[in-house]
Order: C-alpha cells, then structure tokens, then sequence
DNA sequence: CAGAAAAAGGATAATTTTGTCCTATTTAAA
DNA sequence: TTTAAATAGGACAAAATTATCCTTTTTCTG
C-alpha cells in the first residue's frame, strides 16, 4: 500500500507528535528505537519532514525533532503520504494504465476508485494531532 | 497498490478471458501488446497463472492461452492479488508493524482496517466474469 | 574555549523488483 | 517428416527501493 520509506515517515511523526503533546524532544536514535525503524534511513526522512515544514528540528547538543501543536492540527495524513509517495495512491489507476481516466477506462475503474477515493477522505480527515493522542494515552502502539 | 506484476497479471488474466468470450485464443506477444506489458515479464506471470489454475494454455504452434467460462466465474480478482503480492494488501497493517493485531493497533488502525476491509470485500466479490464482460464489450480498456 | 552530542548531507552498498535473453520442448501445418 | 510457431523455464541484467557509512556543521555543556 505504502512504501516503507513512507510507513517510517508517519510512525516517526506521530511519535514526534506524541511526545511533543508532552513538550519532549526526540532525536533520531530514539525515533529508531521506538518505531523499529533503521536509523540512517530514519534520518534521511526526518530531512524531508523537517524541509517541508511537517515538523522542525533543533540542531546541535541535546537537539532532536519537534512538533507544535498548530503542525499537529494542520497536518493530514494525506500529505505525508504524498511527500513521500506522490499522489499515485491516490489518483493512479488500480491496473497500472498510465492514467486514471473516467472516459477511457480500464475494467476495474468503477469499484476500484469508489475504494481509492475512501483511502483517500479518511487520510484527508485525519490529523497527526488525532492519531497522537491515543499514543500519548498508551492505547495505540508503533511496534511490535 | 499493487505491484507491477499483479497489474500485469490482472490485465492479462482480463485479457484472456475477453478473448476466451469470444473463443479465440491469445499467444503471450498479443497479451503484451493489448496490455501494453513487457513480453518476456509477462510470458513469467503467465506460467504462473497456468501453473493455479487461473487460465490454461496450449502449447506448440497456434498455442497460447485461453480459459473456459468456469474459471471466469471461479476466479475472484482476490485470487489473482494474493497468488501474485500475498495477502499483505488485505491483512498487513497500513503502517508496516510486523502484524496487524487489534489488541495492539497501531494509531491508525482502526481507519485503515476498514478501508481494507472494503478493499478485500470489492475484490472477493469481483469475478474475472464480471469485468471481461465490458471489456469484450468495448467499454472498458487495457491499455491507453 | 574545548569537547561531545546531535542533525545535515553525500557517497556507497544491499536487496528487491522489474525486465531481458537464450535454450529446450511441444505441436500444428506444409 | 521437416519446419516454424508457440509455451516453459533457467540464467542473467537493469532499475528502484531500502539501508548503511562517513564527514561536516551546529550547538550545548563543562
Ligand atoms: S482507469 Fe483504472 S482505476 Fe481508473
Ligand atoms: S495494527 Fe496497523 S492497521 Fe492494524
């Protein structure tokens, strides 16, 4: 569904989130740790997430990554999806034609896209704030 | 979504199947070329497809593949999805934890579960039938 | 100020996926 | 019976994704 380039993007945001609901700062090793996620890869991501303002990062001794609130609201699933992946999920055609076209369509169009248009609205509707508050509380997990 | 063989492998078993409505039979190079595949790529998935049971080929000179209305009405595009990528697309949890267990959900869990759910459910109750139909028809396409 | 901890970023490596090539085997038709 | 067209299948190659390593820069702390 996701790539894991893009699974590790919203596991580490949402545990940025989550600890930032409790005015912590994370570095890189303990994303890693928390997520199961390998760390130089993490980094890498981390970089992006940082650039294009989904959270920000503090450099130096003691720095790490960090999230306000605003960012949490302001946050959809969704666009981190399409930092990571581009917007394929969400547009591309379900056999793989080169585009999703209602006027020429391929023979799974209709049902395939009713489908993709939902993975799409419930990744439009939900916030990395929604999500990071039910890490906070204990009652969702990032690994096994 | 899918990866590129699954893509291949659907467009071709749908293929095939329009053909068979017709009872012609396609060799790999037409496959290719009305799905606009790589030929010896696909030439693979199609041993595969024979090899379950999905469609049937003939070998030697005016070979190629076919498949009775039977297998038309007994294969699921589940089928197809889980013989090609396994079934992580219907049961693997959206944020990459090593199982999706609702006793320990991941934050996203409970969204993606039943977007999945409604995945799996539109591709259990499409048969390769129901989708050569409009194909054969000349309302649905395989390729731009 | 010196040293250490941490992010930034470039280069490289490993793995998986995708794609190609070539030979053997099967079978219809000339 | 020979030839040609087609699938079967093994080996290999290219590309994309995933992952690691190493150096530089920043900034806190002693
Ligand atoms: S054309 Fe294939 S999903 Fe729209
Ligand atoms: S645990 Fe993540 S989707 Fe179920």
């Amino acid at each position: 569904m996701f790539s894991k380039a893009c699974e590790y993007a919203i596991r580490a945001t949402l545990l940025v989130a989550s600890h930032s609901l409790m005015d912590e700062r994370v570095s890189v090793k303990d994303i890693a740790e928390a997520t199961a996620s390998p760390v130089a890869f993490t980094a890498k991501i981390m970089q992006q997430l940082n650039r294009c303002g989904i959270l920000y990062s503090v450099q130096g001794k003691q720095g790490g990554f960090e999230m306000t609130k605003e960012q949490m609201q302001a946050t959809k699933l969704s666009q981190i999806v399409t930092l990571i992946d581009g917007d394929r999920v969400f547009t591309g055609c379900g056999l793989g034609l080169r585009e999703c076209n209602a006027l020429k369509p391929c023979p799974l169009h209709e049902r395939f896209s009713s489908v993709r248009g939902e993975l799409k609205a419930m990744l439009d509707e939900t916030t990395v704030l929604d999500l990071a508050l039910g890490l906070k509380d204990g009652l969702t997990f990032l690994r096994t």
